[in-house]
DNA sequence: AACTGTGAAACCATTCACAGCA
DNA sequence: TGCTGTGAATGGTTTCACAGTT
């Protein structure tokens, strides 16, 4: 398993052939070829093989592969063979839902502190809205691996510098603004209005 | 303004461009630099200028951008010149936070339908919940452009084929399945636990 | 026969470097 | 001088083609 000459995106798909992997387990299957993922992935046989191949030999040429095998493998490299904790920073709409979103803790991300400015005390399944202004103090109880940012825009940067200040060394930032955080704190920004435009464009080419 | 060789990513990052001008003229500028619009959205100086290339000479050399008029450019290119109205299936947790995210109506995305399977009458805003059943029939008389699926994977399929039956042509889905969709309904899907993965990854390296 | 693993080729995106212009 | 626009160079990702294995 090498450092990090690995494209992002083979990453990301990863994490999706590791879904249709549980899939194809729960429908009783034992072996999977690359292009049975490559069909329910949306990618090219090769591609898939090829992904695999940045981590090891997982296959058997002229059989395929060992779903139960696969899976563990791949959760191995991505890291979900172990269970990590969440903050979460901002309970609106969209911050709220994210709470209980069903495909976080089925793939082993565990809610383990909600925080806004407002609403303190409101509960959301087994936890309470915690103020921001603890969130350093509870980080060290608690020991968050992951922050995820809801906030409004202008508050996103200093929500983003309390969380790297308490140890977090990962952070989803759905506000639309480029953070500052350290080099070693990966950050993934996702700005939900710029699929849609994305959408749009190839909508407004058609006309 | 050609077909369709142009990147995906230089879509999307247009779309940041254009947020960042958005921002700029609310500071009340005039004129930006490429190494502005860079340091703003997390991108290089030369990317910029290769991105708005493809599309036609909107700068002046020596000068900059006039961020009105590039604003402007941007919004015929992807589309957001005009409002695009929008279904959305299923009001999970997800799919109500949506329903209401203020980025989709300031980019011009008008939710116009919500549609699940149960609380049919249940109002969002000035928008009630119709029975997805009835969809063909009310996207005749609103006439959708684009729809949103936020329902279980299992009856994703369905509401695509849904939705493609009365004329939409471009879905978000955010359901982890594969959708089979013609050729020219463009779609583009979004497991927001792929993100996680990823993150987890580079956790994960890091131990 | 069926399928993986992998170099090599093809393709695509980004960065460089500089000419052109205000 | 400061900045854009762009061809050329570089770097990265995907696809091809086939050798290797069961």
């Amino acid at each position: 398993m090498k450092k990090s000459k690995i494209p992002e995106v083979t990453i990301m798909r990863l994490s999706s052939y590791s879904r249709v992997l549980n899939e194809a387990l729960d429908r009783g299957e034992k072996i999977i070829s690359s292009k049975g993922i490559a069909t329910l992935t949306g990618v090219s046989p090769d591609q898939v093989r090829k992904d695999l191949a940045y981590f090891g030999e997982f296959g058997v040429r002229g059989i395929g592969y060992n779903i139960e095998g696969l899976k563990s493998n791949i959760s191995k490299i991505i890291g979900t063979n172990r269970n990590w904790k969440v903050a979460i920073a901002g309970l609106g709409h969209l911050g709220g839902s994210l709470v209980s979103y069903p495909g976080f803790l089925r793939r082993g991300f565990i809610m383990a502190g909600i925080f806004d400015v407002k609403n303190i005390g409101d509960k959301y399944g087994e936890l309470y809205v915690e103020h921001i202004d603890n969130f350093e103090k509870i980080a060290k109880e608690v020991g968050f691996d992951l922050g995820i940012i809801v906030v409004p825009r202008e508050f996103a940067q200093s929500v983003a510098d309390i969380m790297v200040k308490s140890g977090i060394k990962a952070i989803l930032n759905f506000a639309p603004v480029m953070l500052d955080v350290p080099e070693n704190v990966e950050i993934k920004n996702i700005d939900l209005s710029m699929f849609l435009e994305m959408l749009s464009y190839y909508m407004a080419l058609k006309m």
